[in-house]
Parts: C-alpha cells; structure tokens; sequence
DNA sequence: CCTTGACCTTCTAGTTACTGGAGAGATTAA
DNA sequence: TTAATCTCTCCAGTAACTAGAAGGTCAAGG
C-alpha cells in the first residue's frame, strides 16, 4: 500500500501521516525501490488509533503513552484508564471554563440593545 | 511608566506587551531617550481591553476588529453585537463538541474495570 | 566613585500539531 | 511518448506567545 491509500484507509491526511513517522509516533514504514513508503494493514490500524485517540483531544504525547499501552500485551488496564481519566478531567475543566465564559458573554450581549447608537454595553465592560 | 509597571497594572506579562506592539495589535510605545518603552493610561487601558477580550477567547485578529470599534467614536453598538453574539455562537458549538466527547469517554471509562488484566475496553475501543 | 542587582533592550529559537508549496523523480494510462 | 498523477524531500508558515542569551541602563548602598 502506498501512502495515499494508506491515509484513505486511516482516515488522515497524507502529510500528517508522514508526520507522524517523522516525530517517532509511529514506526517508519519500510520503502520500495524507488523510496516509496508501503504500509501494511498493522501500521493502518496503529495510525486510526492515533486518529481516534486524537479526536478524544489526547495530546500526541498523550497518543504515544495510549499507543505503547495498545501494543503491550502485558498491558493492565488500570494504566490505561488512569490516562483516559485525567482526560476527562481535562475535559470537565475545559467544560467548567467555557460555561462561565458563556454565561458572562450572555449576559453582555443580551444586554446590548443592537441599535446605530455608539453606547453598547460590551465596549463599555471591555474598555 | 516603564514596560513592567505597565504590565501589571494591564495584568499582561511583560513579553506579552511587548508582543502585542511588535504585531502591531497596539501602538509602538514612545520611548526614553535610553530605549526604554514608556507608556500612559490610555495605553494600558487599550491592553486591559486586550487582555479581557482574549479572556473571552477572542483570538488576536478579533480583538484587532474589537480594538477598532473600542476606539472608533461612531461605531454601531450593532456591529460589536453582531461579532459578540457570532463568538458567543462559537462558544456554543464547542459545548456541544465537548459534551459528546465527555460523554463518550467517560462512558468508556466507568467501562474499565481498571485492574491488573490487559483487557481494556478503552483499548478495544480505540484499535 | 564603584558595585550590585533589578530592569530594560534586541534577537533567536522553541512550543503544538500540523499544513502548504516548491522542485524533482516515479509510475501509470492513453 | 506524453500527460497526469503520485511520491519524495526540504523549507516555511500557522497562533500566540514564551524562554533564554548577550548586553545596555538605572538607582541605591558602601
């Protein structure tokens, strides 16, 4: 498989999967004669794991510890949830953040009558 | 005032307003006849604004749009409604987003037994 | 007067996670 | 054979700063 079936296949662009060989994410795939890349079914579903686990917001250093776990067989599962815990915490603060951030902007706006006067009470909050 | 009086009392750090001019979001401060950046209230107020719209997740290019209509005496309180509302619908959407992500994954997580075995269903789910 | 330490300057480079494009070689289909 | 499509590498750019180096300035204490 050459490397644009290959992103086809794990659903990321073709430049990010040669990135992620770059950065070590993922094992360099071997080449053909002509330095061509060639993957194989294994390194496909390694790098829609690095795409799932990136759509859950992990960091790529976050990807890199999950991916190590997924190819240890000695692997326990503690370990893993212990990593997708402190995600979701991440997550809830971020979640917590972006609520007070909604509410107060909310307010402003509803607050902001919207006609052609250069009063506005949002300016006024900012400045 | 020096840069660093400047910096606390806009709350920004020192780098950061230095920053803010060299992209030409703020005016290039006048400066002592040493080099040293000097600057007044009407300076630091326009970075207070800066630092509160950027709380508001404005990103610089919006805070740039804000800036203007801050120092435009015959805005529209429309227009600064209109940008505020089309964040605060931005604000909203990434709510949603991170709701089924915290949903998703802490419904994979309360899955996970977390003991010692390499079964994992956060694994199985993301492979 | 001199030194010490805090403050200021510019410049370069690093961060995160890619993305875009140039220039050149390889492969495939007509 | 030629044109289109891949693929390669390398360089640069994105957003919004942040860190650090090398060096100039200023005020206070001895």
């Amino acid at each position: 498989m050459n490397i644009s079936a290959a992103s086809k296949a794990a659903g990321l662009p073709v430049k990010t999967v040669r990135y992620y060989a770059d950065i070590g994410l993922v094992e360099a795939p071997s080449r053909s004669e002509a330095g061509y890349r060639t993957y194989d079914d294994v390194a496909v579903r390694k790098l829609v794991f690095v795409r799932r686990s990136r759509a859950f917001g992990f960091s790529i250093e976050g990807c890199r510890e999950l991916l190590n776990l997924y190819q240890d067989q000695d692997r326990s599962s503690s370990e893993v949830k212990r990593i997708a815990s402190m995600r979701l915490e991440e997550i809830e603060e971020k979640q917590r953040e972006l609520q007070s951030l909604h509410d107060e902007l909310a307010h402003l706006v509803t607050s902001c009558r919207g006609d052609h006067m250069p009063d506005c009470p949002i300016i006024d909050y900012l400045g």
